[in-house]
DNA sequence: CGCCGCCGCTTGCATTTCGCAAGCGCTAGA
DNA sequence: TCTAGCGCTTGCGAAATGCAAGCGGCGGCG
C-alpha cells in the first residue's frame, strides 16, 4: 500500500483549495442539473415546457430552481424569445457545451454497466451503440458534431 | 429543425426503457457517491474512517448509506481486512473503476471553468495541470496508469 | 480474563430539500 | 375585454440530510 497520497492529510485545505470533483458537484451534482442538459444538449429542447415533458417528469418549481441555478452558475443563458417575447429560450453558453463529455461518458458507462430491462432507450436521436463506438474511435469529430447540431437543428 | 427524437413524447416509456444518463444518475447522481469513488479512485482510501476524514466531512450516517448503495450497486466491494478483522476493506469492482473518465472530465471541466480562489487543489496526487494535458493528448494512457496504481499504489 | 480503545455502524432528532398540486401575473391573439 | 398559454411562485406533507450520541464486536494489554 505504500504512501497513499504524498503528504497525506497533511495538505489542510483553508476555504480556498477545494477538489475540482467537489466544485464541479456543487454545480450539476443534483439529480436534475444533469437531464435539463441532457434535454439541451440530445433532445433539442429549449423551452420551459418542454423540459417539464421529459419522462423524468421534474416538477416545475424544482425546474425553475435549477434553471436559476444553471443561470447564476454560467451554464446556460436566458433570453426572450424573439417568435413569442412571453417566452425565453434556455440555451447553453461554452460551459454548459463543455458538458458534454461527461454527459457521454456517463451514457458509456450506464450503457456498459447497467442492465436496462428491456433495451436502452436513446439518449440521443440514433441508437446509443453507435454513439459508443464513435466515442471510442472517433472522440473529438463526434463531440464537434454534436456541436454543430446544437443550433441548427 | 428535424424531429427531435424521432417518435417525439409518443415514446412512453414504461419502466423498460429509460435514458442511460438517468440510469446512471440513480447510481451516483447524488452529492456523495462520487467523491466515495474519488477517494478510491484517487486518494488511496479503503476503510470507513479515511471516508470520513475528507475534507468535506461527509456524515456517519449518509456514509453507510451510500457504500451500501454503492456496494448493490456492484461499484464497490466490502470485504474483510486480513491485516484486521475488526475492519472492513472498501474497493473498486470493474464497474467503478470505469467511473474514472467520468472524473476525469468532471475534474477538466471544473478546472477550466470553475474560478478556483486561491487556485485549483490537486485531485491527484501530483497537479492537475499536468493532468488535464494528458487527458487531451494521452487520454488512454493517463487511464492505464490510474489503473495502475490502484492495488499497486 | 477483564478492561479499555478503536472499529464500523445505528439511532434520534432538528433542519433542509423535494414532490405535488394549485394558483398568480404577464403577454398574445381574437 | 376576454381567453388561452406561458413561466413561475406558494403551501404543505414526505423524504433526505446533518449532527451528535451510543452500541456491539474485535484486539491488545495487564
Amino acid at each position: 500500500m505504500s504512501k497513499k497520497s504524498a503528504g497525506g492529510k497533511g495538505a489542510r485545505k483553508s476555504a480556498g483549495g477545494r477538489c475540482p470533483i467537489h466544485t464541479a458537484l456543487d454545480t450539476v451534482g443534483d439529480r436534475w442539473s444533469l437531464l435539463v442538459i441532457r434535454d439541451l444538449v440530445f433532445k433539442g429542447k429549449s423551452h420551459y415546457r418542454e423540459f417539464l415533458e421529459s419522462p423524468e417528469k421534474i416538477s416545475t418549481n424544482i425546474l425553475a430552481n435549477r434553471l436559476e441555478k444553471l443561470d447564476n452558475a454560467g451554464v446556460i443563458t436566458k433570453s426572450i424569445d424573439p417568435e413569442n417575447a412571453s417566452r425565453f429560450i434556455y440555451a447553453l453558453t461554452e460551459k454548459g457545451r463543455d458538458l458534454i463529455p461527461v454527459l457521454l461518458e456517463l451514457t458509456a458507462w450506464s450503457a456498459k454497466h447497467e442492465p436496462q430491462p428491456g433495451g436502452t432507450t436513446d439518449i440521443i436521436r440514433g441508437a446509443p451503440k453507435h454513439l459508443l463506438r464513435r466515442l471510442r474511435s472517433d472522440r473529438d469529430a463526434l463531440i464537434a458534431e454534436i456541436l454543430e447540431n446544437l443550433d441548427t437543428p
